[in-house]
DNA sequence: TAGAATCCTATTAGTTTACTAGTTTATACA
DNA sequence: TGTATAAACTAGTAAACTAATAGGATTCTA
């Protein structure tokens, strides 16, 4: 239950672009930087958000990333899944066919509610949401962890 | 995301030792068997299980496993921690003092709440739930994944 | 006192994590 | 048209973790 730094790092850095939307391109380095994160870790986890459609590049002097939309079009639970792969708990989730017992499984019910918990969380809010938040508290435009 | 084979395995051995509580000693080849678990793996997750003092031991012969306690009296957030580590998403929700930016940190919220979503789900419930629920669903006392 | 069961320690193949390093490709600008 | 800039791509790696397996020591009962 302990989130990797894939998706911390992910999070903060997804988190400058949305607030630096329309303003045009940032670089890694920049990002890097700001967020005290390695550079070629970085660089890492921005190429799975743009794999992923979250984020487009522009290659070149002056390049560097944007959001791929709107911050309030990209939902938190697709941030997070790019990151840390699919959110499921257990297998026999997503396949009900996976054991016998699978619709009458009581752990199994256990799993699907804490999924859902987490999941109720992150679909419920966009990145523009956290914009809002991070600018209702923080006049500077940095964060951290 | 994804739960470890510690986690799944060990609720489905203490959920064994729930149902069959007040009946005396369970061994863990008994578990092991019917839920098709390594002898040898399900002895350690037990161990872990008895280190947090939510299971008891009988040595010797007709000796086994019972609850340490009543199973109302056990809340799944304890198995769940004993079994998968600290229910902390991130470090800094449990140190404050973890970086500068703490009480304003944007992504710390969102990780709080995430973390809170699960350990509501799981603070509410007992092992005594479980065998309830159990109960009610399936006849013949086996449980899966 | 035989044997059933837990207890304890060590080992291991495979995977994942969090990086680092080096090279290649595209492009704005002089 | 050259050059600096920045992304893109590929590879490697030490450390940690996962899911076991192995073997013996200890304890208690019948």
């Amino acid at each position: 239950m302990k989130l990797s730094s894939r998706s911390r790092y992910g999070f903060r850095a997804i988190l400058e672009l949305a607030v630096a939307y329309g303003e045009g391109p940032i670089q890694i380095k920049t990002i890097a930087d700001r967020e005290d994160i390695s550079n070629k870790y970085l660089e890492q986890l921005i190429a799975m958000l743009k794999a992923a459609g979250l984020v487009r590049s522009v290659r070149g002097p002056r390049g560097g990333y944007t959001l791929a939309k709107p911050p309030s079009e990209i939902r938190l639970d697709e941030v997070f899944s790019t990151l840390e792969g699919p959110l499921v708990a257990v297998d026999c989730l997503e396949h009900a066919t996976f054991c016998s017992k699978c619709t009458d499984c009581v752990t199994r019910r256990i799993w699907s509610q804490m999924q859902d918990a987490v999941l109720n969380v992150l679909r419920a809010k966009t990145l523009q949401d956290m914009v809002d938040m991070a600018q209702g508290l923080d006049k500077n435009g940095t964060y951290h962890i």
